[in-house]
This record gives C-alpha cells, sequence and structure tokens, in this order.
DNA sequence: CGTGAGTTTGATACCCCTCAATAAAGGTGG
DNA sequence: CCACCTTTATTGAGGGGTATCAAACTCACG
C-alpha cells in the first residue's frame, strides 16, 4: 500500500504543501497548509514540470528565477566537491518546496532522485503575491520552520560518530516521515540508492552497505527488496540512535524486554 | 575594534532581525531586515530580558511560549543525548531569532554562551501580529530561510570526514559571520568554548586542540588569546576546508602561488 | 597564591575509509 | 526469453585518522 512515485496523483488542484504545526498539536503528522482557494490561485501563476529518473532540475549558482512544489516523486539537494564526491544536504517529498536561493542564485544542485512531477512557481510572481496575502505567507512561514527543523535534524544526525547510529537514525528519519505522511511506519521504502544515502549520511557507501547488513544479522530489520525495510524492533532502532560514540558493550541481543513494538 | 557580547548596544529600538538577501544582491552582507515602525510596534508586544554566561535560557521540550531576539551576546542551542554528552546545532549572535518550536515545544535546548540581551517575543502576541502585517512577515520568511541556509552549511561541514576539513570549514564560517556584520574578518573572536566547538563540528575536544594546532603550526592561523584566532592564509584555510576524505598528500606548505590572501 | 575549569599533549585502540574483487540487479538488443 | 553489459550492491583485507584514556599544563579568579 506504498504511494508509488512513478505515478500521478489522482487530480493536482494546485500546488500543495505540508508541515508539522508549530503551535497546534498534531501528533507529528503533516497537515495540509493552503486552503482550495489558495491552491487554485497559486496554480494560475504556477507550471507542470516533469523530470525522469535523474535528471538535473538545476545547478548551483544557476539564476533563481522560481520554486518548486512536488506533486510526486522525490529529489535530492546537493554540493558537489571540487574533488567531485557530492554531500546531499536533503531529500525531499511531495508537498515539499525547494529552490533556496541567496542573492539570486540557487544554494544547491537539485536532482531527481526518482521520476518527479512538481510545480515550477516563478519568484517573480510569487513574491508580489506573498506581499498581498499574508494567511498564505503565513504557511510559508510553516513550512520553513519545518525545513529547518528537519536541517537541524539532518546536523544532528550528522553530528554522530557511530556509523550504525547514523544508519538508525536515517531509517527513524524515514519512519516519521511516512508516518507523518500516513503510510506503514515499519515497511520503509528507500528510493535512493545506497550511495545516495552514503552522501546524506556522511559515510562511504561500504559503510552504509555494511551497517545495514549489522541491523538486519541483529534481527532489527528484515531486508526485503534492496530498496525496501522492514522495521522488526523499533526500541532497539532507537536505542542505537541514541548513541553518540562508539559504546553499546553490553549484549543486548535480543532482550524482550527491550522489543518495545509499540 | 570588536563588539563585545557584555557591554549593552548604544539605544534598542526595539527587536531586529539581519539576513542575507534571497532574490536581491548584497554581496554577501546581512541588511537589516526591519523598518524602524515595525521595530517600535514589536516593543510593544517585547520585553527584554537578560542571561548571565552559561545561564540555560530553556529547555528542549518546555511549552514555547515565546521566541527570542538577540541584542548582544551568544546563544548556543543544543540537545542532550542519553549519555549526557551534548550536540550543538546552532550558535545564536545578534539580529538573530531563535525559539523553534513544535506542537508547542521547543525542539531545542538553549544557553547563553556569553552574557546576553535578548528581546522576548510571546507567540500568542506575535502570530496576531504576523496574521495582520504581511510586510513584516516577509521579513520572517526572508530570515527563515537565512537560518535555514546555515543549518545546511552546519550539516555540509558535519558532512566532511577530515577533522582539519571540519575546523577549517569552522573557521571560515565565522569568517563569513563577522564580515556580514562588518567586522574584522582576519581576526576572529571565538565567543564559545574548545568544548562547545567540538560539540558543533561532532568530533572530541581533543581533536579540536590538535587540529587548530596544526593549523597554527602551518602558518594559516596564528593563536592570540585561546579565544582568538587571525587568519593568515585565507587560500590554504579555503583548500583545507574543501576537503572530504583524507587526501592533501602534496606538500602545499607555503606555496606563494596559493597565498591568494585576497 | 591556590583552586578549578578549560586546554593541551601523549599513547593506544579501534572504527571506518580506501582499494579491490565479487555478486546481484536492471536495462538493452538480438 | 536469454545473453550481454552496465550499474549498483556486497563482501573482504589492510592502513590511517580519530576517539578514548590519562596526565601535564595554562589561565582566570577568588
Amino acid at each position: 500500500m506504498l504511494i508509488r512515485d512513478d505515478e500521478d496523483p489522482p487530480a493536482a488542484h494546485g500546488p500543495a504543501i505540508a508541515a508539522v504545526a508549530l503551535w497546534g498539536a498534531s501528533g507529528g503528522r503533516r497537515a495540509q497548509l493552503l486552503t482550495d482557494e489558495q491552491r487554485a490561485r497559486l496554480s494560475v501563476i504556477a507550471s507542470i514540470v516533469r523530470f525522469k529518473n535523474g535528471a538535473q532540475i538545476y545547478r548551483e549558482g544557476d539564476r533563481a528565477d522560481a520554486i518548486f512544489n512536488i506533486v510526486s516523486g522525490v529529489v535530492k539537494s546537493y554540493r558537489v566537491l571540487p574533488d567531485k564526491t557530492e554531500r546531499i544536504g536533503a531529500f525531499l517529498f511531495p508537498d515539499d518546496l525547494f529552490g533556496l536561493a541567496e542573492e539570486g542564485r540557487y544554494v544547491n544542485a537539485t536532482k531527481a532522485v526518482t521520476a518527479v512531477t512538481a510545480y515550477r512557481i516563478p519568484v517573480a510572481a510569487l513574491e508580489g503575491w506573498l506581499r498581498k496575502d499574508a494567511a498564505l505567507e503565513f504557511h510559508v512561514i510553516c513550512k520553513l520552520c519545518h525545513e529547518l527543523r528537519e536541517a537541524q535534524r539532518h546536523a544532528f544526525l550528522l553530528g554522530s560518530r557511530n556509523a550504525l547510529a547514523r544508519v538508525a537514525m536515517f531509517f527513524q528519519l524515514l519512519q516519521q516521515h511516512q508516518a507523518a505522511r500516513g503510510e506503514s511506519a515499519e515497511d520503509l521504502h528507500l528510493p535512493m540508492t545506497r550511495s545516495d544515502v552514503a552522501d546524506y549520511l556522511g559515510m562511504s557507501l561500504e559503510a552504509v552497505s555494511r551497517s545495514v547488513r549489522t541491523l538486519a544479522d541483529r534481527g532489527i530489520v528484515s531486508l526485503g527488496n534492496r530498496r525496501s525495510v522492514k522495521v522488526l524492533n523499533r526500541g532497539q532502532l532507537e536505542a542505537l540512535a541514541a548513541l553518540s560514540g562508539r559504546e553499546e558493550k553490553d549484549d543486548c541481543s535480543t532482550d524482550p524486554l527491550m522489543s518495545s513494538n509499540d
């Protein structure tokens, strides 16, 4: 019952953005922020664009004349280092915004990780629009706060010096992402390659592979397809994710008390 | 001619926020976003608060009933891991906003790194205010984008697996921070302890110490006070910061061609 | 001048990166 | 549908960088 990325949504009523509430309570679930009317009005200035798997959407430093709003598919935001390796700053999903600019230039490059459908909204039109509609602006603020929290979480993840902990946190992130979207929280779908995961986690792809195997060997997850992982023991995953350095000497192999699958 | 953190600003006209432009060009300099009138109106609902060096401002999970705007001093935003170690997500400076909430709770804890003066703005009043003033909202959007870029830069930094590169990037961040503020770009002032730097860079404080020493030994920086560093060779600093893994085998010891201090 | 927090320096262990080879999966054309 | 190739993923061996533990040191402050 996973939402596949290559199928079109039933009916697109216009741009849509979702975020976890700032001050209200939503139980970790992302709420749709725009009203139908706002979406309709935005679709007047927006245009639909499609990208094939692996297609470059824009490069770092390109003129930033539009922002994008994902309808379906997954996008990676990244930078290329002088030695050609790339570092992924974020994965972006449906109802996300991307196209952050600084002084009129995109700060990151973006590529489609899967086939992608998105709205393209010219900033020229958007800016005037924002200044008029205070309610719309407020929604954008909520969404930006959401993205800010995500970026902070990512930095938090990267602060860990334990490969296993990083991968565990990554799986948790995916869990939360899917849960917030109303999908299954146990059956994780990984739209990106191991290499992408490695670039996101700041480690080698071999280390990612080994860590995933270790998690499987310990019975914390089970590996179906290469792109799908099932979480068997959420408690242990959480325990691993909490590790900062290299401890965990006590064998918590399969302690029934720890198996709080709740 | 550094701005010390424990002195009061000449005259506080009200809350102030600054950010690098989104679509315009400002040469990397942070511009003041609020008009005098907006600042005056905000100061009606804001109150001045002061914190001593090391004081806790709020904890992770506390009810988020206010956001803060720094007038003077430096704040660290962090989380505490189960094993009591802390991970710093951001350092916050004058004209910055902090107090990000999720579902009514602060997502990070914050502590004063130096003596701090700040405006405290209750969210109840703020939210109503934002919904009325579209221009003010737009400024908040700009500031959030700024913070988002900073968080991304931090994550980018943490992706490096080279201690020297991380410290080099950290110094570059401080340089840009001071330059954007109009202060000296060579004489860096570090308001935080080595331990804080380590928690921010995701490494041990010993590794920070060693990396700083290495930079000094190579003549890239010179160490004055423990809290002050002078950048001697910006070109080499940049070269080191660009490293992702562990390369740099060729001795670029003091190549005159590299010394582009410009 | 003594105290203690903050910092530096040293020795050792170990995790992870690197390089290299193998294996599996996905795509294409015959 | 299968052979073929390319891409992606896994597994192994070895070396290096950084964490960790431990001790000396500096500085601010009473």
